[in-house]
RNA sequence: GGAGGCUUCGCCUAGUCUGGUCUAUGGCGCCGCACUGCUAAUGCGGUUUGGGGUAACCCCCCAUCCCGGGUUCAAAUCCCGGAGCCUCCGCCA
């Protein structure tokens, strides 16, 4: 959440992101409203408080008639105290909720608008001409059944559409890509985390999923556990409730997990192959930072994804994302695009957010600061999700008999296999 | 799944039986100051977090003894519910 301090200062500044996201911009006229009454009942409250504490220590001391006119008071002051705590816990259960339901604050620099009018920061590598090679490329769902390392088929028998498995090479690529995405992160300071992938609500809503997303959340009603849908929720909680002394940040976390995704509204969108999918594995990169690190932070952040796409010899371009598409703890989103040959367009392969204080307030993990204690910022970057990645490799690196030049960042993961060929049916 | 124990201001801990003087004890750690011509040692002071008052510091008020209810004029303390941790038993990869 934002801070209640800025809204109070500056509720234009809010009122002007609210609109920059397409949000309700009446919400923050209510918050402003419900932080006042908030603030006056409890002020009510601690002097009635006051009162009843001075009282409590006359009555033990008293005897006779005067003990009994203090006690007579005392219940009165009691009844007074016990409505006053109720309104002030009423104002600021109020507060809070509606201060949930608001978007983080958009960086001044995005582009306004939506999931369209994105701008793109940087093209990397140029796309194959397979023209020129003289053949028609594949799509990597048709090279995945030649190399035997996709079965969507088997996978929707036995679970569903957007569902698969990763058989033989398909298996071992997967392997390799999360061995080479640890070896990178841990190279460059990560820890490297293996993480709970079911998590209780409040990890969930303090990671700020449970918003407009909350529909592509997985939910187990009888035990209201929620299914990840990236590991970023367990590492943003993992400090949840903490104060880490700012010599130890920055703090950054590699996490690997399962992922899953409802993918709600999706229907008819990349239904072949598995572009799309409900399940998946993936490594992600977590920061813990200081606020006014937070910037450099992201960029170092597309830095490392940058280096992992290139080292995997994929071309991408890397786009600002628009405001009307950055979820709602983002203050600002880089998202990562890899070109697929047979869609002819740029498809995102990663995406790193800045959320700045935002997931740092809701889930209360906060730095101390010589003698502050305040919020400190998180941010979160893909390194590789494993399905879309594999995508990628398959569609650019085939060769023309359908076999696929295996990246030389993996080959010491593949027991040095130059290239996966397609297996006999 | 069954039985028992535990949870106090960074860590450890006193206090809970017998409600008010708990504005929570002591140790460790940490910070500051003093002192010995260095380090160490010693002494003194400080050290939970959140909200509010203040332009701000000092300071003051309120809440906070795992969480939520209840009893009471008054709850760390009594009652009920819940969570987490530990031990033992059962089951199991």
């Amino acid at each position: 959440m934002i801070d209640l301090r800025l809204l109070r200062e500056d509720p234009d500044r809010v009122r002007a992101s609210q609109r920059a996201r397409g949000e309700d911009v009446g919400l923050v006229d209510a918050l402003l409203s419900a932080d006042e009454r908030r603030r006056s009942s409890s002020v009510r409250f601690d002097e009635l408080r006051s009162e009843q504490k001075q009282l409590g220590k006359l009555i033990p001391k008293a005897t006779g008639d005067e003990k009994a006119e203090l006690l007579t008071k005392a219940g009165e002051l009691s009844a007074a105290v016990k409505a006053a705590d109720a309104a002030q816990d009423a104002a600021a259960e109020e507060t809070q909720r509606l201060l949930r339901q608001l978007g983080n604050l958009v960086h001044s620099d995005v582009p306004v608008g939506g999931e369209e009018d994105f701008v793109v920061l940087e093209t990397i590598g140029a796309p194959r001409d397979f023209a020129a090679e003289g053949f028609e490329p594949r799509d990597h769902q048709e090279i995945g059944q030649l190399l035997g390392a996709i079965d969507t088929e088997r996978g929707a028998k036995v679970s569903g559409s957007r569902f698969y498995y990763l058989t033989g090479v398909g298996a071992l690529l997967e392997l390799a890509l999360v061995n080479a995405a640890i070896a990178q992160a841990t190279a460059a300071g990560f820890i490297p985390m293996l993480t709970p992938a079911l998590v209780k609500p409040r990890a969930m809503e303090g990671t700020g999923f449970l918003g407009q997303a909350a529909e592509n959340v997985y939910h187990l009603e009888k035990d209201d556990y929620y299914l990840v849908g990236t590991s970023e929720v367990a590492l943003a909680a993992y400090h949840m409730d903490e104060i880490i002394d700012a010599a130890k940040l920055p703090l950054r976390y590699a996490g690997f997990s399962p992922c899953f995704r409802r993918e709600a509204g999706t229907y008819g969108k990349d239904t072949r192959g598995i572009f799309r999918v409900h399940q998946f594995d993936k490594v992600e990169m977590f920061s813990y930072v200081a606020p006014e690190d937070a910037e450099a932070e992201h960029q170092r952040l597309l830095d490392w994804e940058k280096q992992w796409l290139t080292g995997l010899g994929l071309p991408f371009q890397v786009i600002d994302v628009a405001t009307g598409d950055l979820g709602a703890s983002a203050s600002r989103k880089f998202d990562c695009e890899a070109w697929i040959p047979t869609q002819g367009k740029y498809r995102e392969l990663t995406s790193a957010s800045n959320c700045n204080e935002f997931q740092a307030r809701r889930l209360s993990v906060r730095m101390r600061d010589g003698k502050h204690v305040k919020p400190l910022a998180t941010l979160n970057g893909t390194l590789c999700a494993v399905p879309r990645t594999i995508v990628a490799i398959f569609e650019n690196h085939q060769q023309p008999d359908g076999s696929v030049t295996v990246p030389e960042v993996l080959r010491p993961y593949l027991g040095g296999r130059e290239v996966l060929e397609p297996v006999t049916a």
